[in-house]
DNA sequence: CTCAATTACCTAACAGTGTTTATTTAAGGG
DNA sequence: CCCTTAAATAAACACTGTTAGGTAATTGAG
């Protein structure tokens, strides 16, 4: 405001009620429509948002947009490296809590179910759909790999639990000595119950925190060695 | 072929090469496009197919389509209803090689995820995608209401489960009282291998194969009593 | 301060989607 | 044989993601 540099302004002079046109610096918009994105597909559903939407939302037309993503994928991508941002510092969060390895695997597993559904259409977006080359972007080829091509904000999320499971199994705690099997074994119990949720509320499942509670001692118990004392101390409730 | 009724034909004669309109009756077409459909969808993904495309494979119009559904749900009920009625059978039949309530439970859960992998694109559309009173459709309330309004083979399918874990408490061999929980959290850590398995087939995954054992042995480690004596049959391999 | 270059933005259009309307025409029964 | 029924069509609707080309706001050089 205040800027009453009263310019010639082209030829047919004031044009009444015509928005005047605002210029933004390409990274304040590129912001803003990743803001009016995530906040449109945690509201109405990713595939319920179109590019007319965000650019609406933003004040801007359709086109605009292009000028700053190459396509709507590109906008994803964006959310999608915050998601895996926040998820990895939840699950560190989550681990350092903790010292005791088994423990420490506990919370990790337990945060990102929980990370999960409170995010839950940035986690359907991640997790449960398929997208050329755009997952994989985010999250696959973490260790088989050797490139070692500045690893993504995914696969260091993966390396968490990757670590935290080693812990388990170092500490002697686990009779499986297959880490990468039992890693894969346990985050896709993780995400059963997270994607299960999601997308079946109509499901008349139990009490949510009863399922997670649940989930975790029937993952724990199966992982522990036989004569593990800790099995005990596994709540077990329910 | 073979019938040269050599009618009048309207009035300007012998257009050439119109594809001379062809009249079946509704079973028929109803068959010919689910059929068109499922396989397009097997083929493509279900997000690849359009109504034009279907009506292309049948031979008619993308209108013609709506004489027969809805609309694109519809035909998507259709075929759920179809993937629903086979997952019973594959399930019963599971059930049905083995006496033990364990071994029962454990050939239904591998016999699940085999056919949920078998069919990706199917599986992907009913139990990971979100839509309104479709999933409910084919899946929802299968205990808790008393309508009973003939339940449906989603229902019917997870009763299957139900019972499998029902008897594995019946028969002592499991501490968890709660056999809702335990049936939810069985379903959760299967679903999670296969929902995982299909949409991230870009992760650097160990055999197919060893996931699935891997996890069959992890869950069923960990709902058995702690001095069950089938604890060291389970495989517990790599 | 002025003028040219850059480029954020807009208008308009494209091809594709699911769906609807009005019309044609094939098939079966009186 | 006509006449009704309804399966199929053609054409349009409103929507989607995306692109081409023109307009104008900002920036920096002279």
């Amino acid at each position: 405001m205040a800027k009453k540099t009263a310019k010639p302004q082209g030829k047919e002079a004031a044009t009444p009620a015509k928005p005047r046109r605002k210029r933004l610096s390409p990274e304040e918009r590129r912001a803003q429509i990743v803001a009016a994105a995530r906040s449109l597909f945690a509201a109405e559903g990713t595939d319920n948002v179109s590019m007319r939407k965000i650019a609406k939302r933003v004040g801007i037309t359709q086109a605009a947009i292009y000028q700053h993503f190459e396509n709507k994928e590109a906008i994803f991508f964006v959310i999608i490296e915050g998601f895996f941002s926040d998820l990895l510092a939840a699950l560190e969060a989550a681990s350092a809590k903790e010292t005791e390895p088994l423990h420490r695997l506990r919370s990790a597993m337990r945060a990102y179910i929980e990370y999960g559904l409170s995010r839950p259409e940035e986690y359907r977006l991640v997790f449960m759909t398929p997208m050329s080359g755009l997952v994989r972007a985010g999250l696959a080829v973490p260790r088989t790999d050797e490139a070692r091509q500045t690893p993504s904000k995914g696969s260091l999320a993966f390396d968490v639990l990757d670590r935290a499971v080693r812990d388990v199994a170092l500490a002697g705690r686990t009779r499986f000595a297959n880490t990468d099997l039992l890693a894969e074994a346990v985050w896709a119990a993780g995400h059963g119950i997270v994607s299960l949720l999601i997308t079946h509320d109509q499901f008349p499942w139990a009490d949510r925190a009863a399922i997670v509670d649940f989930q975790l001692d029937l993952v724990f118990r199966g992982l522990l060695h036989d004569n593990c004392p800790m099995r005990k101390q596994i709540a077990g409730l329910s």
